[in-house]
RNA sequence: UGGGGAAUCGCCAAGCUGGUUAAGGCACCGGAUUUUGAUUCCGGCAUGCGAAGGUUCGAAUCCUUCUUCCCCAG
């Protein structure tokens, strides 16, 4: 019986070098496989992930695998970067990395490390994957043991035929202790910074970048009363909730509270903005969502307790699914959602088992 | 060219019966958090108070003149 081989995304970051050290000592056959994807702003000189490189090469060599490197920017481009595009175009705001990862991480990529003659694949997610007890040869995404950093939000798209071949062993580990594995094998990327930003963009200022591909239009910002307060160089440069770069500050009409986006009027290309975090506007009991994508075969039920997040990073929510017809549900909140917003995913939980989600349309 | 009122950081705005380093908010900048975009959190942000003089131990706060703006009369 001969080891089973992993690819493991090695990105040149502490959590996927830890990935790769923990399934070599585990006894896997392992192969490291360098991802770029981006390349838009490459220069002679300068190479973003360069050094990321460098660092994915020596931490290779330190844990004693063999390193790959591919380039994906072509379906980067095609199958994420395009409808990042198109929904900032539309006023939405998008979240390219959820697919990135079901179309380039676990489906590129997996489909490369297949060819390789991998039995499986694994990256530093913090996530888990887990076989359902009750129904044995179906998979579950389960939250990471680490709370704030599971990321489970971004994997909610993975079928059972991405989920059945991939490994997520940093699921049990904090990411303290990852660290301390990184700096007791001595990986070169122990201390290093976690990468932020769009996955493969990077981090970056950004109504400079989208500038790049979606050029200014620049409009009013209206009150909800109709009264100009100043001006936006863009809807699709803003999302709501937005408070940093309005540059409305003071006057006479000002009670003193900061101004955020509360709204889009695509029509006459005015930007809604109201004053104060608990406006009423920015406040919502629920969603529609659609673009549905469930883990399991069998969809949630309706009129049943579960949990939602619409974004990343923020508490679950107690929720219900009030309707669920086709490719469209709606989610009613047991309290007030702040800041529910178009393009943004809503996914949902029971407990800590990620069921799945879609893509929110509006708020209600 | 009569009378009255006001001029404090990019904006709003305390202080103005003279006395520690000129509140606060918004905006902005920097950082923390963050594999979306936000939110949030922490820090920074007027040697100077329209200008020039004067009174005083000491003035944004009192006085004088000038400049600008507003209101009421013309």
């Amino acid at each position: 019986m001969s080891k089973k081989t992993v690819v493991v995304g090695l990105s040149g970051g502490v959590d996927s070098s830890v990935t790769a050290l923990l399934l070599k000592q585990q006894g896997y056959e392992v192969i490291g496989l360098f991802m770029k994807n981006w390349e838009d702003d490459d220069t002679d000189e300068y190479c973003p992930a360069k050094q990321d490189l460098i660092d994915a090469a020596a931490v290779a060599d330190k844990i004693g695998i063999e390193l790959e490197a591919v380039n994906f920017s072509k379906e980067y481009k095609e199958r994420v970067f395009q409808n990042f595009l198109d929904e900032y175009q539309a006023g939405r705001t998008p979240n390219p990395d959820i697919f990135c990862n079901s179309e380039i991480k676990f489906k590129a990529f997996l489909d490369h490390a297949m060819g390789l003659g991998a039995d499986l694949i694994a990256t530093g997610h913090y996530a888990q994957v887990q076989e359902n007890r009750l129904r044995p040869g179906e998979f579950q995404l389960l939250k990471a043991e680490d709370g704030s950093k599971d990321q489970s939000y971004f994997l909610y798209r993975l079928n059972q035929a991405q989920l059945s071949k991939t490994l997520f062993p940093l699921g049990k580990y904090l990411k303290r202790e990852v660290r301390e594995i990184a700096e007791q094998a001595g990986l070169v990327t122990a201390g290093k910074k976690d990468s932020t930003g769009i996955c493969f963009i990077g981090e970056r200022p950004f109504q400079e970048f989208l500038e790049r591909y979606l050029p200014r239009k620049p409009g009013e910002m209206k009150t909800p009363e109709g009264l100009v307060v100043g001006e936006h160089h863009g809807l699709m440069y803003y999302t709501l909730g937005q408070r940093q770069g309005l540059k409305i500050g003071g006057s006479k009409i000002s009670n003193g509270e900061p101004w955020f986006v509360a709204g889009k009027d695509m029509q006459n290309n005015v930007l809604i903005v109201v004053q104060g975090h608990e406006h009423p506007l920015l406040l919502n009991d629920g969603l529609q969502a659609s673009q549905l994508h469930w883990i399991s075969p069998q969809a949630p039920e309706t009129n049943w307790v579960y949990a939602a997040k619409t974004r990343y990073r923020q508490p679950d929510a107690p929720c219900e699914i009030d309707k669920l017809t086709g490719d469209l549900t709606e989610i009613k909140f047991g309290q007030k959602q702040w800041a529910i917003t178009p393009g943004q995913s809503a996914v949902v939980y029971e407990s800590n088992v990620c069921l799945g989600g879609g893509i929110i349309t509006a708020a209600i």
